[in-house]
DNA sequence: CGTATTTGACCTCG
DNA sequence: CGAGGTCAAATACG
């Protein structure tokens, strides 16, 4: 199984590259066309795997049983064990990571402050950990975050004592909605390839009745793999799972979530979707507005 | 113009 | 008291 998630990654990494190398390739249409097949092969051979599976793992079930756990093509490290960073390194934390704005520094006056305004969890009760690969760094510093098929709001970024990387922090978009989903995403200081994933409250927006089993091979690598291509243009390509819930500011398209909107992801797309997109909208989901 | 991101300050917990 | 988590104003972006 593992071999495939690879498979599928390796893939989301070549449309990485194409994509941030679309410009120069774009007069070299033989340069194009191979950098499709290998991407389309390589996903074509994914495809393949998962059609005549093994059988499906218990992890793999438990991730379909649980709405809040499909990190589609991740390792699941965490399940919901205590969330202790015990083994980092000893490196004093890189104080740089705040690049750009520039912004005046004073403009939160502390009386404007609302009391209880952040908590910190006690417990690590309901997190989960994943390791998913990420992109190799690049250069400007730009973090690619991870994508599993929802849509994330970036809320905020650390320097974590004893880590190279600062750790960045999303919640669901939805929240208009009621859901209150976070994770937290950061990179490895061992292993800059990989984010730790963790995922703190479990989603309410997009917990549709309907099965989502479709994919007949085991659930976990190939229900929501996304790729970004370049800045702010997110592609969720899967099943069902990955479909975004348009919410209440879907009319204006003007965000920075997008669904497929790119070649490679159309291609992608095309690659494990049957093309039905059932445009499922949030209040259809959720039944209700809550703003 | 509306929404996402950035980023420093504030808050809570250990 | 320090570290981690969150808030919210300013800014960027489409």
């Amino acid at each position: 199984m593992d071999e495939t998630i690879s498979l599928i990654l390796h893939g989301c990494a070549l449309a990485r590259d194409l994509d941030s190398n679309i410009a120069s390739f774009a007069s070299q249409p033989r340069l194009l066309l191979a950098s499709c097949e290998r991407i389309s092969e390589t996903f074509r051979h994914a495809s393949d795997r998962l059609s005549a599976p093994p059988p499906p793992t218990a992890a793999a079930v438990a991730h379909f049983e649980a709405p809040h756990n499909w990190p589609g093509y991740i390792q699941s490290i965490g399940g919901g064990g205590p969330v202790g960073t015990e083994s980092e390194a000893e490196r004093v934390a890189g104080t740089g990571s705040s690049v750009g704005m520039g912004v005046s520094g004073e403009m939160v006056g502390p009386s404007v402050r609302r009391p209880g305004g952040s908590r910190k969890r006690k417990d690590g009760g309901g997190k989960q950990r994943e390791r998913v690969p990420a992109p190799p760094l690049r250069t400007g510093g730009i973090e690619i975050p991870p994508d599993d098929g929802y849509t994330w709001r970036k809320y905020g970024q650390k320097d974590i004592l004893g880590s190279r990387f600062p750790r960045s922090y999303y919640r669901c978009t939805h929240k208009n909605y009621g859901c209150d989903a976070k994770k937290q995403v950061q990179r490895l200081d061992e292993d800059p390839n990989t984010y730790e994933v963790t995922y703190c409250d479990p989603h309410t927006c997009r917990t549709s009745p309907t099965p989502l089993f479709i994919f007949p091979g085991p659930a976990t690598a190939a229900t929501s793999t996304s790729i970004q291509l370049g800045m702010g243009s997110w592609v969720s390509m899967g099943l069902d799972v990955g479909r975004e819930p348009i919410g209440p500011s879907a009319g204006s398209g003007s965000q920075h979530e997008r669904e497929v909107d790119c070649p490679v992801a159309a291609l992608a797309d095309v690659m494990f979707n049957s093309g039905s997109s059932g445009s499922s909208s949030m209040e259809a989901i959720l039944g209700m507005k809550t703003r």
